[in-house]
DNA sequence: GTGCACCGAAGTGTATACAATTTAAATTAA
DNA sequence: TTAATTTAAATTGTATACACTTCGGTGCAC
């Protein structure tokens, strides 16, 4: 049912989102084509797919480069998300079921658990659900997939600019906001939301790690052992 | 400079918004190829670029049509518009200047001429830049291209679901929108902006008019003399 | 006449071929 | 040695070829 130029998308971003793709990387098309066992002609749909997404650059002529946001345009996404998501909240909290809060609070406890892990991955993935959550849970589908663009261009974002935010504080600051909502104080909520995104952009640094390596190697061998068998799963088009 | 899938891109993109490609009508690869005089290959990817900006709707094996958004999805598309240029308005409000305050007055003595004019694109044109204009002023280059794309997705709702909000109505809207903003009455501001949005969606009806048309002629003869000039000179990607 | 199998045309999905451009290396000149 | 130049390899941009699927209609059975 999925399309093979969605599956080498999919791939691709969460090899980005995951860091196993660095910043300003080379994305040659035909080792790309390689790897999915695939033509080219199906990398570059995708590839294409990708800079829409922002996740991927092309430079006419010279080829499609893992995206490498400045300081400027991570700070914008992360405006339009604390935006977005202030008003996500309000609109939450005036409208927050008993049966919402018990899916909130079993996400939290799954953060819980995420954060102990040491699966780098797995943590981020798990705390930027819980906005996507919300979206999810205020039935508005259109907010959710942009929402989950967002957090796909932060997570590129916070790897780049190495944020120091910890992953506890994240769940700390998720188990407040929820606190709030469940006491449905809106503007509590609100504020807990924004400063918990502001953070997140203050912590931004100009540490840029330089791009690099074989992209080959980065898709097939992640290093977390669960990934790789993932992957290996996931990614070869004619095992779906 | 711009490449040629992406002039494919806008110049589809343009006509659907322009509801000269009506909502539901096949985008058959080889008649868009013939048009543009290139090959398949670039309309394939053109209109998988169309498809994640979902003004393009792609049902695997059958076909690419345009996008025939449901009620459902629409009032969500335009309830995202609303989250965030509510927020949009409070911070412009917050930090506006005398210089804002003279383009935007321009921007609404230009509304005006363009809603006395015929020219229906144009009005609707004129009138969404208000706007991204206001995004622009923002200096926030990421909210501004996410509020273009929602602004095509508008375009092709309120077509589709023929909204009875007048041109007139909208202009007299943003008049009183900016009256706000330099009273710098924040609450004002953004109530009258949330309203504006707001009559736009409860607008809409059910009408859905019916699929229809030749692609080949749909895209060279634009009714509109003026327009028809501009695609003559912009849609042939050699003469680029 | 109504429904169903079949066939051909039209259209999509993918791979491959080839021209044009860029990149990197090798070579030569200062 | 360094810088500039030429040359070859690698890579991208686009077109074309071909297999496979879908769609429309024709004819046949009932």
């Amino acid at each position: 049912m999925e399309s093979t130029t969605t599956h080498i998308v999919e791939s691709l971003s969460k090899a980005i989102v995951e860091h196993r793709l660095q910043p300003g990387a080379k994305l040659v098309e035909q080792k790309l084509a390689d790897h999915f066992g695939v033509s080219r002609t199906l990398v570059r749909q995708a590839l294409y797919q990708l800079q829409q997404q922002r996740l991927v650059a092309i430079e006419p002529a010279r080829g499609a480069f893992v995206a490498a946001p400045s300081l400027q345009e991570a700070q914008e996404v992360f405006e339009v998300r604390r935006m977005l998501e202030a008003e996500m909240t309000r609109m939450f909290v005036r409208q927050i079921t008993p049966t919402q809060i018990r899916t909130l609070s079993a996400h939290l406890l799954a953060e819980k658990a995420a954060v102990a892990q040491p699966n780098a991955h797995g943590r981020v993935d798990t705390l930027g659900g819980f906005h996507v959550l919300i979206a999810q849970l205020l039935g508005n589908t259109v907010l959710e997939s942009m929402l989950r663009d967002l957090l796909s261009r932060c997570a590129l974002i916070t790897l780049m600019y190495q944020s120091v935010q910890g992953a506890q504080d994240s769940n700390q600051e998720h188990v407040r906001i929820v606190a709030a909502m469940v006491a449905k104080d809106e503007k509590l909520a609100v504020r807990l939301m924004e400063e918990h995104l502001l953070n997140v952009v203050s912590n931004l640094t100009f540490d840029r790690t330089p791009p690099s390596a074989d992209v080959a190697k980065v898709l097939d061998s992640g290093f977390m052992p669960t990934l790789q068998v993932d992957l290996a799963t996931v990614q070869s088009p004619l095992a779906a």
